[in-house]
RNA sequence: GCCCGGGUGGCGAAAUCGGCAGACGCGGCGGACUUAAAAUCCGCUAUCCGAAAGGAUGUACAGGUUCAAAUCCUGUCCCGGGCACCA
């Protein structure tokens, strides 16, 4: 009756709330909708659900978004606060190989623990609204979208996706041609590829990243530095092969200009800037000896009489073509491999560099390999022959897949030079001092001809103009950002809902008949191997002949047979949140325009994990959506806020392998797991380190509300911070403490008095109001947590809470530990729920004071502090400040020579 | 190598604009209550010198600007993250 029984109370408020309907958000034209009310929306990155269930490391960021959803609440916002699940992924399929249990169940049964612990945590979300990518009603308009990029192109002139209907209205009519050829004078078929080619969603022959071990491509974002799978660690190989890719390549400069419309860290559009990596240059068509020509593209054009020879990517179309019979005279033996023809030589290195994997190439200290091909270019500024090399330096896949090389103003171009004996001109005049090789550096054009004594800024501009005047090149811009591979082999993921025809027709699934269930398999495997040359079988080939040919007007088409990659659920949920049970559409226009409003989410949080890939597809899905119509804002988040993680300590045995961190015992400094020596680390909290503790156990000793707090209060949102049990008695003690201010243990008593605070206690009470609120629109909650602590260490020793404490405190407290605020509020026999109570207003002439402490300098230091009234002048200041003893200690009696004073505050003298 | 963050007591941290460094919490020390312990309550707790009053030093390091710097500027070191032969 009278203690703090945080299970009783948090167990019981949560069924009363969740009997009520209390979180539960309506939609315009939906009953109790009120539209005076200003609308938020706040969004969690939603979570993969994994068979081990959540850990204390998980909900950090829901925490901060549940308080930020609740303080709007009473501060009398609609707030749109949902989660759901990204459930199509690796681990159930894994499972499901292993075991033969459908990834359907494991899944279900994941999302089943997933909601039970995101529940207990007392958040406020709109369940109703709780979305699953592996649903078949969600992935159907997954689908949808995919049909949609299918059926847009990209109008280059507009910048903007538009159906294809337009682009084929407008071939008709002769309005636009086909690469240059007229729609008419083009037959059936190549009319048909020509679309096909245009389509945002198309299929291509690239090289892909395969990863054998997942028998699986990947996207380039997938693939880490070292060349290994993302997800497992696995290693990637390059090859050709033909698969679906989106053309997210035709967003990149509108992915590059709209982060100027979001409020998100510096950091993350940095990253996606650098990802998107663009570089404006020139492209410059080198005429290659005989017949041919070759185009590079380069940034620094105003080099281009310092190209003294020319590199080719080993997998360039072009090499077979000018690679020569014979070495031609003046060939060196170092740029021959030692081998007799140049074809044969050629050969060599290219089998060489295809079997090099990246991580070979970046184990090799970029020591600089090439051969010659035989075959020189004309330089068309200086008219010399420059000799044409291949070199795995150069990648096939960045501007033109060659290079004009220019030793003297670049590195790389520099090495090779050396390592081949080239020529090396310095176009650039480098300062006096500079002692370097390559000079990259700004400085006078020198040995080149009619840019001397340009700037490079200059020279770049005048040089682009005699190539564009001289049909020898353009200026040109290139990035780093490839369109995004869209196949993947697995099994648990959505279907690509396309037919293909005997001659190659892909017809889309006619809408009416998504969503395109995934069919029953026998086996789950992907064709998984250790083999980098195994051949890549979708596991959807395993499926019945049934579902995998369809018979249409006696033409047998196959179904594609790839799924789409997990990106593809969480590229557009926070849509469907907004109207998660519309089956007509993916979203009702009227509640898109309502709750995304101008600008999108309005505070997106998650991990910063996902500033590449997931933040990247979702805004250029987004943007295709915008430009067909389908949504309102330009950008789907408008302020993204990354939170820090929980850290804890990890133990590693003997070999390196990581020990559960629970079980390690710890005596005088020394860590033992099962009597071995365990070397501590420390690192994110999670199942890779096994050092994850269970937030049920913390449930349990101390509660859902003494959890938030704590995981608040242990520093600001956006940092990481190290999990320590041990701290949590603070926050929890902090809780027993109010709960003893208002109520008395043994009788159960509410100790509230009739009369409210006055004199130091209701300073505080109002400080604390229009602290804590401050706190919380920053997302301060830690700084919010300590004023919380205060207040309530300041009525420690009082008999009876004043009533006007005891009408505020638990309203202020109620965002952060909701249950226990609840609790006091209703012991109180306060009207309704503390849930919906108002924000409590400060009253600001309550806390200006009349006197102040002053600070006195003296020559910079603080000498001493006075109490002086608010508005005192500089010449009282002055006289009670000499007046000091403290002072004239330090002045020595003597007047000061100068005066600084921010009066009441700060009063500097200068003696 | 390049591009972002960050570095404050024994620990987690705080410090709107350049204006009292260390709020709040953990831990530690001391005290009250208790037969005792736990819980609770009270006090102290940056470092050094000092019995104290007080003084000196102190926000990674070295400089600079300023009456005044954790905060601004220059350089260096360390930690974390991203990118990495991108022409």
């Amino acid at each position: 009756m009278g203690s703090y029984d945080f299970t009783e109370i948090e167990s019981r408020w949560q069924q009363v709330w969740a009997d009520q309907g209390m979180y539960r958000v309506p939609n315009p034209g939906d009953q109790n909708f009120d539209e005076s009310k200003p609308k938020k929306y706040f969004l969690d990155m939603f979570p993969y659900p994994s068979g081990a269930g959540l850990h204390v490391g998980h909900p950090l960021g829901y925490i901060g978004t549940d308080i930020f959803a609740r303080f709007h609440r009473m501060r009398g916002a609609n707030v749109l606060h949902p989660m759901g699940f990204d459930s199509f992924g690796l681990p159930a399929e894994q499972y499901a190989v292993e075991t033969g249990v459908h990834p359907r169940i494991t899944t279900e049964k994941n999302i089943e623990t997933y909601t039970r612990q995101l529940k207990a945590f007392g958040f406020s979300y709109d369940w109703d609204r709780m979305v699953a990518t592996t649903d078949p009603e969600y992935y159907r308009w997954t689908q949808w979208i995919f049909l949609q990029l299918f059926g847009a192109w990209f109008d280059e002139e507009q910048g903007k996706a538009r159906p294809m209907d337009q682009l084929v209205e407008e071939l008709e009519s002769g309005l636009r041609s086909a690469d240059g050829v007229m729609w008419q004078n083009l037959p059936e078929l190549d009319r048909r590829e020509y679309l096909d080619s245009q389509r945002l969603a198309y299929i291509d022959e690239v090289p892909v990243n395969w990863c054998p071990a997942l028998g699986t491509v990947l996207a380039n974002e997938e693939v880490t530095v070292d060349g290994r799978s993302d997800r497992g660690n696995y290693p990637v190989f390059k090859r050709p092969l033909r698969q679906w890719m989106l053309r997210i390549t035709a967003y990149a400069d509108r992915l590059i200009d709209e982060l100027d419309l979001v409020e998100w860290p510096e950091s993350v559009k940095t990253m996606q800037r650098n990802w998107i990596g663009r570089s404006e240059g020139a492209t410059i068509i080198f005429d290659v000896e005989g017949h041919t020509q070759m185009r590079v593209f380069t940034t620094r054009p105003d080099t281009v009489f310092g190209a003294t020879y020319m590199v080719v990517a080993p997998e360039h179309p072009m090499v077979d073509e000018i690679t020569k019979e014979m070495w031609p005279d003046g060939t060196k033996p170092l740029w021959t491999l030692g081998i007799d023809t140049p074809r044969d030589a050629v050969a060599a290195y290219r089998l060489a560099a295809s079997r090099k994997s990246d991580i070979e190439r970046q184990a090799e200290d970029r020591q600089k390999t090439g051969v010659f091909t035989g075959g020189y270019a004309i330089n068309p500024l200086t008219g010399d022959p420059v000799p044409i090399f291949i070199a795995d330096y150069v990648l096939v896949g960045y501007g033109t897949g060659a290079i004009m090389a220019v030793p003297g103003q670049d590195e790389r171009d520099w090495e090779f030079a050396e390592a081949f004996d080239l020529p090396i001109v310095r176009t650039v005049q480098p300062p006096p001092e500079f002692d370097g090789d390559a000079y990259t550096g700004p400085g006078p054009a020198i040995n080149s001809g009619f840019l001397d004594g340009l700037d490079i800024d200059a020279a770049k501009k005048r040089i682009i103009q005699w190539l564009e005047t001289n049909g020898a090149g353009m200026g040109t811009v290139t990035y780093k950002l490839r369109d995004w591979l869209f196949s993947r082999q697995r099994y648990w993921g959505e279907p690509i809902p396309i037919l293909h025809g005997p001659n190659g027709e892909l017809i889309p699934v006619p809408e009416d008949e998504l969503p395109l269930l995934l069919p029953e398999v026998d086996d789950y495997s992907p064709h998984a191997s250790d083999d980098e040359h195994a051949e890549p079988t979708p596991t959807l080939s395993n499926a019945s002949d049934d579902w995998k040919f369809v018979e249409i007007d006696g033409v047998s088409y196959e179904r594609e047979l790839n799924t789409m990659p997990q990106w593809a659920g969480s590229c557009w949920y926070y849509l469907r949140y907004i109207d998660s049970s519309d089956d007509e559409r993916l979203v009702d226009p009227d509640m898109e325009r309502y709750w995304m409003g101008d600008s999108g989410v309005d505070l997106y949080v998650g991990g910063v994990e996902h500033a590449v890939l997931h933040l990247l597809y979702a805004r250029f899905w987004h943007k295709v959506l915008n430009d067909l119509g389908h949504v309102g804002t330009k950008e789907p988040f408008g302020r993204l806020f990354n939170q820090g993680y929980i850290l804890a300590d990890a133990y590693q045995d003997e070999r390196g392998i990581y020990v559960p961190a629970a079980d390690v015992v710890e005596d005088d400094g020394i860590f033992t797991y099962e009597g071995e020596a365990v070397i501590p680390v420390y690192g994110k909290m999670g199942k890779s380190l096994k050092n994850s503790v269970n937030p049920d156990e913390i449930f349990d000793e101390y509660g859902v509300d003494t959890l938030r707090l704590y995981e608040m209060f242990m520093g600001p949102l956006d940092t990481s911070r190290p999990w320590s049990t041990k701290d949590i008695v603070g926050v929890h003690r902090f809780l027993q403490r109010l709960w003893r201010n208002f109520i008395d243990e043994d009788t159960g008593e509410v100790l509230v008095s009739d009369g409210p605070s006055d004199g130091d206690l209701q300073v505080l009470l109002h400080r604390t109001i229009e602290a804590v609120g401050h706190d919380m629109e920053n997302l301060h909650f830690n700084t919010a947590v300590a004023r919380l602590f205060e207040l309530n260490n300041a009525l420690v020793g009082i008999e009876r809470v004043p009533s006007d404490v005891a009408d505020v405190l638990p309203r202020l407290l109620s965002p952060l530990a909701p249950h226990v605020a609840e609790e006091l509020w209703s012991r109180m026999g306060k009207e309704g729920s503390v849930v919906t109570a108002d924000w409590p207003l400060c009253d600001k002439s309550l806390i200006a004071e009349d006197t102040a402490t002053m600070v006195v300098q003296v020559n910079g230091k603080v000498r001493d502090r006075i109490e002086v009234p608010i508005g005192i002048t500089e010449e009282d200041a002055v006289a009670l400040a000499l007046g000091s003893e403290r002072v004239r200690a330090h002045t020595g009696g003597a007047q000061p020579r100068k005066v600084i004073s921010r009066l009441p505050n700060i009063l500097s003298l200068v003696v």
